[in-house]
DNA sequence: AAGTTAAACGGACCTTGGTCCGGATCGCTA
DNA sequence: TAGCGATCCGGACCAAGGTCCGTTTAACTT
């Protein structure tokens, strides 16, 4: 269906990581890194301990979109100086925050029930991949909203490098002769954060138009049928 | 091609431009406004004008991105508060450096030769908007990545709303019975400034390969056959 | 021409993310 | 347990966007 497009990948541009906590980005695909730290030195596995546990308290109670860096320092007893080295920045901040659903989500697509996980046609698992982004992002809407990079990042955080990179391969089965990556921006674009909010917050659309929509979207670009609705 | 969706349009959320300027928001959909401020004393004007000129020659020397709001109201003898005043942010000044590409652009989708401006079929249309957003963006993409609003208005600035509104018509018209809105948003995702950058100056995607993506994309969405390649 | 008022001005001030480096600590080794 | 180097800590410091409010001035009225 359509133009065959050199599938060619496009090159990530290489991190450089140099100078960068391995804590921040914890492994590229953050996959067998069982548990967090590899070796860091008990007072400063301590410090992230209470940093994290004061940031959450401060975002439960005034909401991520609040959140200050000093504050969070102040709650954990601690210099800004040590927020910053251990998190990088605001966003390394919350970001760890969300890693642990960030986890389990990506354990869910890897090795969990299909069709979410392996086991189920591709095109069936970008319908449930979508729709289960969709309510975790309506879910968390918050913290995902203040977790957003910069621009600079926009594209590049860990998080967002793995589910593109799974909605690639999941094209590339569906779709082989597509150009795969820009096809999974496209689609990866319809599940920004700051898009879900904008069209639920702002426009009051309903989630479940959104749903809707990403099925269609799905069914278009692969060049599918729609599945029945229930 | 695609379940009947109800194609009731989204609310767009009523921006209250109390607050704002008229200068902000020019006019929502920047039409009949011939020239610029409709009423502002003569020395606001005039600084308004030694403003602009100064941004410009800034961004000439330093970059778009180390552009600073004290820097150009020094280099206009003039204000901080004065500049802020007239432009509302940071974000808003640099709209104000594009606005002329804007207009120009703006112009040549409602009144230009076809297939950009009306006469040719839609997709065609679509087509040529997605070429031409593309290489416009390539120019100016330092300005149009400075100027990328923060989190809140990324999809409610003034020129963000009419090009995604010049795209619902243009899908109403190839795809009556989709969800239009849905489609506009997930079609000028694609040409998001920050991915365009991500993409052309990160990845080193070449611009050609962009516009191939583009075409495909519409195609699919619209579930229409690719044009023949030249 | 003098008076009046709404608008514009300017720069001190605040906030907050982010940096820096001298000094304190940890954990290892002898 | 004393010594030592690598690591970590902390808070002073900086930059830059954005706000505030007392003062100035353009433009209209009489």
């Amino acid at each position: 269906m359509s133009a065959a497009l050199p599938p060619a990948s496009i090159p990530q541009e290489p991190i450089d990581r140099s100078d960068l906590r391995a804590d921040l980005q914890p492994d590229l695909l953050q996959l067998g890194t069982g548990e967090d730290e590899p070796c860091l030195r008990a007072d400063a596995a301590r410090n992230r301990a209470r940093l994290l546990e004061a940031a959450a308290g401060l975002v439960a109670e005034h909401g991520a979109a609040g959140l200050t860096m000093e504050a969070v320092a102040a709650a954990a007893s601690v210099g800004k100086g040590t927020v910053f080295r251990r998190f990088g920045d605001r966003t390394g901040l919350l970001l760890a925050l969300l890693d642990h659903s960030e986890r389990k989500f990506q354990a869910a697509l890897l090795s969990g029930p299909a069709p979410l996980g392996p086991g189920a046609p591709p095109v069936e698992r970008l319908h449930a991949f979508g729709r289960a982004m969709l309510r975790r992002l309506a879910d968390e809407l918050d913290l995902q909203l203040a977790a957003e990079p910069g621009a600079e990042r926009r594209f590049t955080s860990a998080p967002r490098r793995f589910l593109r990179g799974h909605v690639i391969l999941l094209l590339r089965q569906a779709v082989p002769d597509a150009d795969c990556e820009l096809l999974a921006h496209t689609l990866m674009g319809y599940l920004d954060p700051v898009l879900v909010h904008h069209l639920t917050r702002q426009c009051r659309v309903p989630l479940d138009r959104l749903e809707d929509g990403w099925v269609d979207l799905v069914a278009r670009v692969t060049g599918t049928e729609p599945p029945a609705e229930p």
